[in-house]
RNA sequence: GGGAGCUUAGCUCAGCUGGUUCAGAGCACCUGCCUUACAAGCAGGGGGUCACUGGUUCGAACCCAGUAGCUCCCA
């Protein structure tokens, strides 16, 4: 090893990964052990490896190098998603950039690109995830595209298809004209947007020889070319008038009645409404309602078709201001309007999305999402933190229907087969298609498989299920053994597009949910609170931050300030905080490893100090333990962390620690490698690389090929001896306060002062006599009972604490100072028999807290006493 | 418009069933130290009207109501 004072993390980190990684140890089988399973989030193939990643990848490790150190069958099953729209979106604008149009191609050989893209860039961010330290079981690693999996979605539609869940039908749906797909409704961002409000009049018929006209108020001008009817309030008096008339749609002095509805706020606008069914959600359920016409003016990719009879070719945007200069210079355009609001956009390619009406596959979702709320409501599925309980309960209870079809390539293909004549089956092959239709006695001319594909949701709706082959062989022994999984951590954001389905799923096939635990994490965002996008060019490339500040480092980083469910406040002074804790490790074995051991009794100090760490130790690991237990990691890290740095490191090393150049004695020496394994143990599933790297040096002696940190037994808690514990916090105070006296009064550290002590609280100091001349550089330890003149005093709890400094003290300081600490301790028991004066809280509080309160004014009383005689003796 | 949540030190956050000296942690800051493990460090220190206003209670950061500000989700 070498004795560099910087922890080096490069050379460990790849050393160490490809160690873990020949020796199998991330390889999970089932045995007769207790199962830990985590599922991967699958990232997108498409993705690189960000901030989010590292977030939630890096918990995940934790969770399950813990896992497996506690003698668990830990299994973490990674992988990648298709990400239908997000790829295809990727592989067509890298065709287009060879200059290929996607629709010069057959959907065979667009595939082969797609598949080729996928070969060449699909695994890069699973490569990243090693840097991490990601212990994943490798060997697992699948891809929801791949065979198996396809074959599980195809089946899995076919299942709910016949149990009536899917259907197919003409529906308003989100549709991204740049992808040329629909969306659902979960994958539309609404954002505010600043538009601009038309007032466009519509001449009345019919109103007799003058000629009349309505005006309404609208965002999308370009679109009253589909408008069908006009619609009022029938209480507004203003349109009173215009009740049973017909209005003439600008520019193409198209006909259209005029109906009443109070769905039109009056408020708004003016209070009449075009109504345009084809291309606004509202505007279609108002026009089934009424039975008006249909008229879809917009092609797939957002230009006006022929029905528009104007501008036809022209994209909606563009022909939105060409239609408000032609209304203009027919005079019918009466003013503009600056005006905010929500428009949606598609989440993959960030295109206004454009309501259309269009034949769609959709899955009945009222049904299915009863138990999969019920689980989460009755805790067999708990969601951490559980606030999110009550946003998911609001969702499942007003849960739409899905739409499932996406009108894309890439992607599991929709097992419907239809004939000339549109009818249309559902089979898995084309030979039992035929078969159906034949037993029902339809043609099968023309026999044709469905063009559309399968929402990407649908097939990671299966995952915990299909990466274990689960629904095609629900009896396999992978299967029964790690299904249901353990714990999920995943986004908020995705609870409903993702979590909720694969509950649904899970229930659907198995009757149990895929998951007992589903950690939240949050948003990683910048230090201003800014989500981290590439656009704000906000966000740190994870890797450059693992290479500046290693692996260790940054993972700590990442989860000292993430509590679940709370977005994070990135800053890289929070990596240089681990880096920092790193090496402080690092020199903290640099230390025990110059030590030179000889044949000599342990000290007093190093005995005491070994015999306090042990208990504080096991107090320690039951702290850590109850904060995993309740998902609280970053407080376990935070409890791991100040049990490395200021118990192990400021503490007990120094106790231990011989004076220059002195040996130590071999007892103390092996406890001291004994806590340090341990403590190495204790810090491995957050930062596994410098943990193993200590472990096999040369220290610890040899170790078998297989003794590594990583599967070493992780520390479980003794009990511990409270007493121990606050005797020794009494003797740290102690030292803290000569160290204080010291720094203010500006004596130097080198310089030792003798103590006295008259001690009234029971604690043998003797024993701690040792300790305190070392850590505070006391010349010499008395015990007296009382009156020291010419020292300074202090107070610890009951005990009495002299200080002869070498200088004079200063008299009138001391007194000020004693006075003023008298004078809080009045206070304080000012407010003590206050309470204890009161009637009714004698009577109404807990008896323990009047005991308390009796024994806080005894404490006072005596402090004060003892302070009275300081005072008096100076 | 409907729903959920937040507001505690300069920053990021803890604070379980109201009851010790309960106002905490880490970082940052200030002071003094190159003490031969570590200046990526050591020792010490300062810093908050717990958003605001009322209420309940013997007692409120914690419970209730209202106000202000912020965030997220859904429409």
């Amino acid at each position: 090893m070498s004795i560099s004072k910087t922890y080096n993390p490069k050379e460990a980190e790849d050393k160490w990964y490809t160690y873990w990684m020949e020796k199998g140890f991330f390889r999970s089988i089932p045995d007769d052990r207790e199962p830990y399973t985590i599922v991967m989030p699958p990232p997108n193939v498409t993705g690189v490896l960000h901030m989010g990643h590292m977030l939630n990848n890096t918990i995940q490790d934790v969770l399950i190098r813990r896992a497996r150190m506690q003698g668990k069958n830990a299994c973490w099953v990674p992988g990648t998603d298709h990400a239908s729209i997000a790829t295809e979106a990727k592989v067509v604008a890298m065709l287009k950039e060879q200059g290929i149009n996607k629709k010069d191609l057959t959907r065979e050989q667009f595939l082969e690109h797609a598949w080729e893209w996928k070969e060449k860039y699909g695994g890069i961010i699973l490569k990243q995830l090693e840097k991490l330290g990601a212990s994943c079981d490798w060997e697992r690693t699948k891809f929801t595209m791949e065979p198996d999996l396809s074959d599980a979605v195809i089946d899995t539609f076919i299942r709910l298809y016949r149990k009536g869940y899917i259907y197919r039908g003409v529906r308003m749906v989100n549709w991204d004209p740049q992808g040329r797909t629909a969306l659902s409704d979960e994958e539309v961002i609404r954002k505010e947007v600043n538009q601009t409000l038309y007032y466009v009049r519509y001449a009345v018929k019919g109103t007799g020889d003058t000629p009349s006209y309505l005006t309404i108020a609208t965002t999308r001008p370009e679109t009253i070319m589909a408008d069908t009817a006009v619609c009022i309030n029938p209480n507004d008096p203003r349109y009173a008038h215009l009740k049973g008339k017909t209005a003439l749609v600008p520019l193409i002095n198209r006909e259209i009645p005029i109906i009443e509805d109070e769905y039109v706020d009056m408020e708004f606008g003016t209070g009449c409404l075009k109504v345009t069914p084809a291309h606004d959600l509202n505007d279609y359920e108002l026009g089934q309602k009424h039975n008006l016409e249909v008229i879809d003016i917009l092609n797939d990719d957002g230009t006006l078709n022929d029905k528009a009879q104007l501008l036809v070719g022209e994209d909606r945007f563009k022909a939105r201001k060409s239609v408000a200069k032609l209304l203009e210079e027919a005079g019918q355009l009466e003013k503009t309007e600056p005006y905010k609001s929500q428009v949606g956009f598609s989440e993959r390619t960030d295109a206004a999305i454009e309501p259309k009406l269009s034949m769609q596959w959709f899955c009945r979702m009222q049904e299915l999402a009863k138990p999969a709320l019920d689980y989460v409501v009755n805790g067999e599925v708990k969601l951490i933190p559980d606030k999110f309980i009550s946003t998911y309960r609001h969702w499942m209870e007003n849960i739409k229907d899905w739409t499932i079809s996406r009108q894309l390539w890439w992607g599991q293909r929709i097992p419907a087969w239809y004939n000339t004549q549109n009818e249309w089956v559902v089979a898995k092959t084309e030979a039992e298609a035929r078969a159906l239709f034949e037993a029902e006695g339809k043609s099968t001319e023309g026999i044709r498989q469905e063009e559309d594909v399968l929402d990407t949701w649908f097939s990671s709706g299966l995952w915990p299920m299909s990466v274990f082959d689960g629904t095609r062989h629900p009896d396999n022994a992978d299967i029964r053994y790690y299904y249901p999984t353990s714990d999920l951590v995943t986004a908020p954001e995705i609870l409903f597009f993702w979590v909720a389905r694969m509950i649904i799923f899970g229930h659907e096939y198995r009757g149990q949910p895929p998951f007992k635990n589903v950690y939240l994490t949050g948003i990683v965002r910048d230090k201003l609170g800014r989500k981290m996008s590439k656009s704000l060019g906000n966000s740190p490339d994870p890797i450059e931050l693992m290479a500046q500040y290693g692996t260790d480092g940054v993972r700590v980083g990442m989860l000292l300030s993430s509590p679940a469910g709370n977005d994070l406040m990135f800053d890289v002074a929070y990596c240089e905080q681990g880096r920092n804790f790193a090496n402080k490790i690092w020199n903290a074995f640099r230390l025990v490893k110059g030590w030179e051991v000889a044949a000599i009794p342990a000290s007093s100090a190093q005995h005491e100090a070994a015999s306090w760490f042990g208990h504080r130790f096991n107090q320690a690991i039951a702290e850590i333990e109850d904060h995993f237990t309740s998902y609280r990691i970053s407080d376990a890290l935070m409890a791991t962390y100040k049990f490395v740095w200021d118990d192990f490191c400021s503490w007990y090393l120094e106790l231990v620690k011989p004076a220059y150049q002195q040996p130590i004695a071999k007892e103390t020496f092996e406890a001291t490698k004994g806590f340090f394994e341990a403590v190495l143990k204790l810090i491995h599933p957050f930062m596994p690389f410098i943990s193993e790297e200590l472990w096999h040096d040369e220290l610890f002696g040899e170790r078998s090929e297989q003794d590594c940190c990583m599967i070493a037994e992780y520390p479980t808690a003794g009990v511990f001896d409270e007493p121990t514990l606050s005797d020794f916090a009494v003797l740290q105070q102690v030292i803290s306060e000569i160290r204080n006296l010291r720094n203010a009064k500006q004596i130097s550290p080198k310089t030792p002062l003798p103590l006295a002590i008259h001690a009234s609280s029971g604690i043998d100091f003797k024993r701690y006599a040792e300790s305190i001349q070392k850590m505070a550089n006391v010349s010499a330890v008395s015990f007296a009972d009382g009156k020291q003149a010419g020292s300074t005093s202090f107070l610890v709890g009951k005990d009495e604490f002299y200080v002869s400094l070498a200088q004079s003290i200063d008299a009138d300081a001391e007194r000020e100072r004693i006075t003023k600490e008298i004078d809080y301790l009045n206070g304080f028991l000012k407010a003590v028999n206050a309470k204890l004066a009161n009637e009714r809280f004698v009577q109404n509080a807990k008896p323990e807290i009047v005991a308390n309160e009796r024994n806080k004014k005894a404490d006072a009383e005596a402090k004060i006493k003892r302070l009275e005689e300081h005072l008096a003796n100076l």
